[in-house]
DNA sequence: AATATAACCTACATACATGTATGTAGGTGA
DNA sequence: TCACCTACATACATGTATGTAGGTTATATT
């Protein structure tokens, strides 16, 4: 049936289908209890099409999260670098990655980090490092919206930054897909970590 | 040296040792990655000891998770029970927890919830039990505070529950120990959840 | 004091997952 | 078409963790 002429194409067929495999896996059972047998499987091959296309299992996961990273990037990244102010890049942030938990890879990146909290583990170095330059925008985005007085004051923005990322993700992925509630209790919870006062009406408000 | 103790007192005291080991070691490496040998030898046992006072693994995990949910209750519940006004209540608890936290073992229910969202594992269902509980607490409070007028009117009571303890937790464990941001922090995420106001100003305001 | 029972340890059997080595089918270039 | 390479499968070796069975030491009972 699937007839693929190209080697370049099909690697990169199988390579990409191990990827999105092993995304759904990790984000279900977690980097131990995955199963690279489950995985290949999952993705019709096995382990030793995984093998020949990454190093170990390690070497896989980090490829899933340099891919979901970059995938974040460009969907949720693209909605903050339009806004100029920087609570309205904030919020748009709050909002575009509610949006983008409803695609099921967005767990990824929360499962994996919980798993690997407190160990010594490339993987969740990778984490750490992807969620250190996220910080670091984000404080950045609330130091610059204390300064133009559109946030009120309150503990140090680094905290503040950390408080808004960890209060998005866990309410996007626990209200993954149920729209309209993802955005709006994101958005909500996120308003309070920045000390603004919510919005008057949640449905009759229209959606600037 | 080995000074001579009642059965029942040896029995209670290793299994305690045992359990608090276990809920270290959960909260760090998760269930899967937990080895039984590991516990037993950071409480000063072997595996054979925990054997003969847990049924397997399984049992184990059971028995810190239940031992997490009675001393969460106990020193949580409690401070809830004693508020009259629900949205009272609500803050009450989430300062409460986010003091709770500052004892590492509360890290132990998000791990695992985490660890066995989406599998089919008599542990991640005893987790969802509790949550279930809590959710239903919580979804009481929230519909009679926007009954009395405390809450502004948003989404359902259920969801606004879900992501109320969602919050709490996510931010709590995050800040764990880093008083005062924890309670502070914990307590705008919540707030904003809820749909009220800021209060004024952070420090300056005494803690009514 | 002798014996029974509970607490605990050591040794072993089993299962499972990773990683490697080898084999085979399908594509590439002279 | 022939030599070669790449994609993928199968089989095996190894390590590690769980669970169990049979001992050894401490406490209880008579």
């Amino acid at each position: 049936m699937t007839v693929r002429r190209k080697q370049a194409d099909r690697r990169a067929h199988t390579r990409n289908a191990l990827l999105e495999a092993a995304a759904r896996g990790l984000s279900t059972y977690g980097y131990a209890t995955l199963s690279l047998e489950r995985v290949a499987g999952e993705a019709g091959y096995t382990r030793g099409a995984l093998y020949h296309l990454f190093a170990n299992k390690e070497d896989l996961a980090l490829a899933v999260v340099r891919w979901v990273e970059e995938t974040w990037r460009a969907e949720v990244g693209r909605l903050v670098a339009e806004q100029a102010d920087p609570v309205e890049a904030l919020m748009a942030m709050a909002r575009g990655h509610a949006v983008y938990c409803r695609r099921d890879i967005a767990r990824v990146l929360m499962t994996l980090r919980v798993e690997f909290a407190g160990q010594d583990h490339p993987v969740g170095q990778a984490i750490t490092e992807i969620l250190g330059r996220l910080v670091a925008d984000c404080t950045e985005l609330v130091a610059a919206a204390g300064a133009r007085g559109t946030i009120p004051a309150g503990p140090p923005p680094v905290e503040i930054a950390r408080a808004y990322l960890v209060v998005m993700e866990a309410v996007a992925i626990q209200f993954a897909g149920q729209a309209p509630y993802d955005v709006e209790l994101t958005e909500r919870a996120v308003r309070g970590v920045l000390g603004l006062p919510p919005v008057p009406s949640p449905g009759t408000e229209a959606r600037s």
